[in-house]
DNA sequence: CTAATAGTGTCTATTAGACAGTATGTT
DNA sequence: AACATACTGTCTAATAGACACTATTAG
């Protein structure tokens, strides 16, 4: 390629050619994550939840017939996020559910078709909102976590299907919180879509400690019950009931609605308080 | 499109065409930041340290004279980290830099030649490992800081030219951490590069915080004094020594050398401490 | 001696952890 | 009455903030 000395930027715009530069696609793939309740049989006690991600079947090939996480093109008149929303609205005919970038995934053969490099997405839903609107290919899978300073294993079971992978992980560096995460066992996962999972557990995780995050998973009005629920099931651990009040205090109002009929006293209902210090 | 019935996953990728998709690019750009030491003319005093991001002069268009991140286009034998890290080289011939990846800008017209979508990086080097290796059109640029809850206000400075940027943030959901930048002033950088460098300062300072990621920008062996300077620089604020030194106690670990030649008390050197709790 | 940083002791305020207790609905 | 959850009081432990003090060097 010789050098031509351009006099302007309009000029050097008119002569140039994108197809000198190899073939590559971007893709947006959407991690959908809820709490689901899920009754106990026992008319006192609270349902449980369960947290939960939506996947979808492949009918097509590569990697017909495995489940994956809602994905598409990214069209070149629309932003990443503009490609993350419009996947994530056909998927669960939904609008205004929170989303944030999670990471970009760029393993060279991560895709068998081509070059395919991955910007996942993480959405939050409140579950109650929407299971009519799943297509049929789509189904909610609960997740039980087991995670050790080695490795994260996740059973994913949508009541018909049931697998469970296995993801390595090691700290890129010792002086950060960055992991490099590596396939142990999947079966049936399409991509490397087992590493995203795991990536977003990971940050949602993180972020229920520090932000709001979880109110996006809440319907409007909920007992602290609930809430504390939802904390434990993506914390994976229990925690003490006026430790948890002191801090979600700040953070939700108190209604003068109740709610009853569960076997034992009755609660309050709480709203988020969107504008807590 | 007719589609054709496949009956395994490697027939189908026989017929595979990846020409059915819109050209696209992506780069992969290097926030480099650093602290470095300037003298303050008094023989008691420390030396100042600042805060500061390494920027390349483009000679070509598109934005020729404008400063950008030192970026490159992803080949396609190479993951995104690989050509980050292949930049990062390249443009310090260092190896071993600290890097985790910051975010991915998609915007559609963030590049005037076609749509380019780019992966940004956070690298962190000890300056006193590289001042001599610069390319020719790189420089680095302290970074004065201004920041309140509405804009980020950065003023760059290399010595022979200085400039000011203003991005504006507003936060994307009331429950998260998350910002959405917009450029309010920039006259002198290329790209959508204002809006990195700012997500870059903002990535740092909260993982200053909780990591140990600030020991990257350290020599092997230092005072508590300039430790604390560091933080001091990327937070923004002083902070007290019986504190800091509480804080710091267990990711340090005390040698036996000691500075001396300050006008003042000598100080120990410590080392960072890989393994603490 | 002085200016400047190095480093420590300690008191206080705030926050987190733990446990025990009271309250109140449904069956 | 019994069970299960709702909700609160309080003691203790751990952590963070603040200030005052001592130590030590080059010039």
């Amino acid at each position: 390629m010789d050098k031509k000395e351009y006099r302007s930027e309009e000029e050097f715009l008119r002569d140039y050619d994108p197809s000198q530069f190899d073939r590559l696609a971007l893709t947006a793939d959407v991690l959908i994550f809820s709490v689901s309740s899920e009754e106990t049989g026992n008319y006192r006690k609270l349902s449980e939840k369960k947290f939960s991600v939506l996947l979808v079947k492949r009918n097509t090939y590569p990697f017909k017939d495995k489940w994956c996480l809602p994905g598409g093109f990214l069209r070149v008149d629309e932003t990443i996020d503009e490609a993350a929303k419009r996947i994530l609205e056909t998927e669960t005919n939904l609008k205004n559910i929170y989303m944030e970038q999670l990471y970009t995934f760029g393993d060279v053969n991560r895709d068998p078709r081509m070059r395919i490099v991955s910007t996942a997405y993480m959405a939050l839903v409140d579950k109650n909102r929407l299971n009519d609107h799943l297509p049929e290919n789509a189904s909610w899978f609960t997740m039980h976590i087991l995670e050790d300073d080695k490795e994260i294993q996740v059973m994913l079971d949508n009541g018909c299907e049931n697998f469970s992978i296995v993801v390595g992980k090691r700290l890129k560096s010792p002086t950060s919180d960055r992991y490099e995460y590596f396939v142990k066992k999947d079966d049936h996962l399409a991509f490397d879509h087992a590493k995203v999972i795991v990536s977003g557990i990971s940050r949602l995780k993180n972020k229920v400690e520090y932000t709001d995050i979880v109110f996006n998973m809440m319907p409007e009005y909920f007992t602290l019950g609930e809430l504390q629920q939802v904390y434990e099931v993506i914390l994976g651990k229990k925690l003490l009931d006026p430790a948890f009040r002191r801090i979600i205090a700040k953070k939700t109002v108190k209604t003068d609605k109740v709610q009853t009929g569960g076997g034992h006293r009755p609660s309050f209902l709480f709203r988020y308080n969107r504008n807590h210090d």
